[in-house]
RNA sequence: UCCCCGAUAGCUCAAUGGUAGAGCAACCGGCUGUUAACCGGUUUGUUGUAGGUUCGAGUCCUACUCGGGGAGCCA
């Protein structure tokens, strides 16, 4: 009897379907997926614990203490603790199979109520149970898919020699003038504290603006939407760096690519200039492509096989040639030649339109694109100027079916230049103190882009919408669960 | 935020302005080393909300809410 307890120990769904679990005692811990009974005296009950996509078939005899009590009135969704032996599986389906000596059912999901059923739900159904949805099989591969993406990021970072760096979340510098921000205050929003137009003794005070003073951090705070400026202090001395955390927009965006909450990759790296940033970019890309495709085997088939025929081929592709770098000069030209009705019109200096990028990447080339060194006036005043004075050094890597993944460039190094682009920006260079010092004492030539997580797993996935591959999505109007 | 489309049973959907249906799920029974199991039966509705037109509205009109697609903003 003391033996058998040493021998039992927990294997998770993965670990019991291998082949090599056979003959072991063990545990199994999940939810049910799925029962079937046998009049021949048994059923078979499909647990998954999300260790990976495939369930284990669990035969349940008859002979269990609570098989007709208990078993026979397992559902979808309840979870069970199961303990019993791995046995070589005779049917096919699966190489393994485990035999119950005990179930005991640890929370029951009463099917009348419980909203997951068996056959398949619409994504915008599971939407409303953002809760319960991870149960499912395509929401268990998305997680499973993020996590890889996310050791894949770290790896490829750390084995470059990157650091991984933390840049404030709460950053009270309106920088980038990249949209709208999330306001952070601790003002009581009933009573908000107002400046005095007229100062004190001339007059009647008149209240007129809110006075930020009085708040948490004595000035107007925000969410960050990049972490971008302090890596950039920060790369301008330790080298490399990168950034991996959550990003803020207050956008109004309502899109299948957009979310208010989402997580960004920003390496930065002093001392890259445009062309490294661009093969760095590729690199990374393609890492997290072979990484997914080899450690995330059973869930990429699964979102070949079901989510987007044709992906894990696609991907491939992509993996086995390189990236096209376009300037934007070359892809004005490329749309021009285009024999093609434009909604808008091209012409060098408008900015590229969604169907512009789309016909590049999926129609003309059908493959990841990196455009690069766009008109002065269509990008941010940190982008490097080139010597032609009209463009400067920035990149899009644009990939078919999502769009824009990463935007970047080489970072404007020249004090003077960079002063003036931010007052052609309309921008008061006084306001960014700190940041021109990086200018002002020591400053190099140096890269960096962001990278939308969750766009690059809609890459990956094959998903469509991007409120289905993170958990909890926010977006305009919705901040449930 | 703008344009287009949609909302009917728990889910997915059908219903020439004339008594609201199917498949799946659930429940009951049968059958079977089954595997999106199968076969038979039963139950399920304030047709998104609020108005309006009409003898009569799921169906037509208006507004709103929510969802989808496209656009803009971008990652």
């Amino acid at each position: 009897m003391k033996g058998r307890i040493i021998d039992m120990h927990k294997l998770s769904v993965q670990q019991a379907r291998q082949s090599e679990s056979i003959g072991q005692q063990a545990i199994v811990q999940g939810w049910i997926r799925t029962r079937r009974d046998s009049k021949g005296g048994f059923s078979f009950l499909e647990i998954n614990d999300g260790s990976c996509q495939g369930n284990l078939q669990v035969v349940a005899d008859a002979q269990l203490a609570n098989y007709e009590t208990e078993v026979k009135k397992i559902s979808v969704g309840c979870s069970v603790s199961i303990e019993g032996a791995i046995k070589a599986s005779p049917a096919k389906g699966q190489a393994t199979e485990l035999h119950a000596q005990s179930v005991r059912v640890l929370g029951w999901a009463d099917p009348e109520t419980y909203p997951l059923q068996k056959k398949g739900h619409s994504f915008e159904f599971l939407r409303t149970i953002a809760h319960l949805r991870p149960r499912t099989n395509t929401f268990g591969a998305i997680a499973r898919l993020r996590n890889c993406v996310s050791k894949s990021t770290h790896d490829f970072f750390q084995e470059q020699g990157f650091l991984y760096i933390h840049p404030p979340i709460i950053t009270a510098s309106d920088c980038e003038g990249a949209g709208e921000l999330f306001k952070v205050t601790t003002l009581n929003l009933q009573q908000v504290p107002l400046k005095s137009a007229v100062p004190p003794g001339q007059g009647q005070p008149v209240p007129s603006e809110v006075d930020f003073h009085k708040d948490f951090f004595h000035k107007p705070a925000y969410l960050t939407v990049s972490g971008q400026l302090q890596a950039e202090a920060l790369a301008c001395a330790l080298g490399k760096v990168y950034t991996f955390g959550p990003t803020f927009r207050a956008e109004n965006s309502n899109t299948p690519r957009h979310l208010a909450e989402f997580w960004m990759i920003e390496p930065e790296m002093a001392f890259f200039d445009l062309e490294d940033n661009m093969a760095l970019a590729e690199a990374y890309i393609k890492r997290i492509i072979r990484d997914a495709l080899n450690q995330c085997q059973e869930d990429m088939r699964f979102f070949n096989d079901r989510i987007d025929q044709g992906l894990i081929e696609r991907l491939e592709k992509n993996l086995n040639s390189p990236f096209l770098r376009i300037s934007y000069t070359e892809a004005i030209q490329h749309l021009e030649a285009a024999n093609q009705a434009w909604e808008f019109p091209i012409g060098w200096g408008r900015d590229l339109q969604s169907e512009h990028e789309r016909y590049l990447t999926e129609k003309k080339f059908g493959s990841p694109l990196i455009l690069h060194d766009y008109p002065r006036s269509l990008k941010p005043f940190y982008m490097r100027v080139n010597d032609d004075g009209k463009t400067v050094r920035a990149m899009d890597v644009l990939v078919p079916g999502v769009g824009e993944i990463i935007g970047g460039s080489q970072r404007e190094e020249r004090l003077e230049v960079l002063a003036e682009r931010m007052k052609e920006q309309g921008l008061d260079p006084a306001t960014y103190g700190w940041y021109l010092d990086l200018r002002r004492f020591g400053t190099v030539p140096h890269s960096g882009f962001g990278l939308g997580l969750e766009r690059v797993i809609l890459f990956l996935s094959g998903m469509a919408n991007i409120r289905d591959v993170i958990p909890f999505p926010r977006t305009p109007g919705n901040a449930e669960f």
